[in-house]
DNA sequence: ACATAATGATACTTTTTGGGTATCATATGA
DNA sequence: TCATATGATACCCAAAAAGTATCATTATGT
């Protein structure tokens, strides 16, 4: 199990390639050469960020795709809600959907706890974070 | 995504049932009747739990299964380790398996960090954190 | 104008994994 | 000795994740 899938693995390494091309716009075939990811499968991605207001589309030729907001205002929280709807790592397993008892389930509260701090931290990481480190 | 998948689920419910029993040897039949879980299934699980010490198993008529560690000393993250390999949430999502740069991905560093603490919180929360919720 | 090189939109395919059954063998208590 | 429990394995199925294919549209440079 995964805390985030590769479409936001990659939609991430994507956004943080655009930040340090400073708002410039890059092709998607670039980006996808850059961390050797797919390029269609990182085309579909680059689209739905998109239509998400993460990044500006420019189409036709030297086209491509250009950061809309700053590095420090996009969380990686903000791509898992976008790619997987959210971090719910407390999801309840129960046979056909749902505990019987929901609201007590021991277990359901514990991990609730613990996803929140997850969140957290997902929340306060952001684009950002990773342009010194690199 | 979910931190933990059904076999650990079903195998806490079951632990603190036993639990409860204090020690009492308790049919898998009537472990899954009491949370609704899949029989035979259940029925692997415990195995699995035997075969990794953290029951007793008792055959023929009247058997079951019993506890074999006190109730504190089981953690969610022991159970995890047996069902899931442990709690792997960092793990390189990348084309191929691994990054070209796993030691340096600044993805994965991140992720380790949240990593630990999820890993923390489930090794200090044990069968007996449950048993006075109830 | 037109060829070229980019994205838009969408449908389809493949792979992996989680979740679950089925079955036969073995042990044991009444 | 029979009924009832676990031991050990092999197999199946469905859903989700990951990736591909294709045709339409838009802009640029000549």
């Amino acid at each position: 199990m995964s805390l985030i899938n590769r479409n936001t693995d990659y939609a991430i390494r994507a956004l943080v390639q655009l930040a340090q091309k400073k708002g410039k716009v890059v092709a998607v075939a670039q980006l996808a050469k850059a961390e050797k990811m797919p390029q269609p499968f990182l085309r579909r991605i680059m689209q739905v960020l998109c239509q998400n207001g993460l990044v500006v589309s420019h189409q036709g030729k030297k086209g491509g795709f250009s950061l809309r907001k700053k590095p420090a205002e996009i969380s990686l929280g903000e791509i898992a809600r976008v790619f997987q709807g959210g971090v719910d790592i407390s999801q309840c397993l129960f046979r056909n959907f749902g505990c019987h008892n929901r609201q007590n389930c021991f277990l359901r509260k514990r991990l609730k706890k613990i996803e929140k701090i997850v969140v957290s931290e997902l929340e306060r990481t952001n684009i950002a974070s990773f342009l010194t480190e690199r």
